[in-house]
DNA sequence: TGCAACCAGTTGCATTTTACAATTAAACAT
DNA sequence: ATGTTTAATTGTAAAATGCAACTGGTTGCA
């Protein structure tokens, strides 16, 4: 039985990816094209290796992300998002509305991001059909 | 001058919001017309009155609340919602959207979140502006 | 075959944040 | 006057995070 703090709809949000790292991994999956630990450390915030490892088991855990190894690189391994995560596409396009209103945004650096926040609805759901092409095997 | 991990507009968000306890006390002046220490204390997910105190000062210096005494009663502070804190309203309803789809919900407990999540855009617009009337002052 | 570079982590330890419980000072109600 | 309510504060223990170094295997190349 899972410990929950309550099963308010937000908590229960909140209680998977509410923190400062979880999004951040996400965000690197979804829209930088990453899908090895090495490149997902090289982030801009410099994520320790062993909180994104913890991360990347947390996130598998819950079932966002899942992880295989590389056919073609043995030593490689592959994170993929599943659908639940390619559905923190709506939470990740708000995040950066928000932020665009608000937040001193580098306008170069978020060029993807601003496409994103300003495509509306037929954007997210083109982005949502890609990403379900290069991480759902099926 | 601020130290920012990154100026990423998602990485901005999540400093100011990303942690476990600063969208639920957004919650509960938003959704659960909350407006003292004492209510915002009692919430199921049982906040420690001084992280309480610390997330209710960091949401303040971000302008995202506003507090002030409360006229009736010199021992109560009222605290309120910016336009800024208002317009995080998208992002939670998409936590509510995304939690109604994968986690464990108990649809008793959310009867208010399940409307918001159902209600679109109007139904977003119309508590925009109940909230607009109620906590800004203009 | 030998060797350096690469990969996904792991380990140990210091620092920071959070949790929990008790307490406080001012304001208020009776 | 006295007890209650309010918005916090304080002290301390526990947990999470940050940081740097290290590991065991893999790969590319000479």
């Amino acid at each position: 039985m899972e410990n929950h703090r309550s099963y308010c709809a937000i908590n229960l949000g909140l209680e998977v990816f509410g923190d400062k790292w979880s999004l951040i991994i996400i965000r690197g999956i979804m829209f930088e094209g990453k899908r090895h630990f090495r490149e997902l450390l090289q982030s801009d915030e410099k994520i320790a290796s062993n909180i994104l490892t913890d991360r990347l088991a947390m996130l598998e855990r819950e079932g966002i992300i899942t992880k295989e190894g590389d056919p073609e690189h043995k030593q490689k391994i592959i994170y993929s998002l599943t659908q639940k995560g390619i559905d923190l596409l709506p939470i990740l396009t708000q995040v950066v509305v928000w932020s665009f209103k608000y937040m001193p945004i580098d306008i170069e650096v978020n060029r993807h991001a601003k496409m994103v926040a300003e495509g509306g609805n037929e954007m997210q759901e083109a982005i949502k059909q890609q990403l379900r092409k290069e991480h759902l095997k099926s």
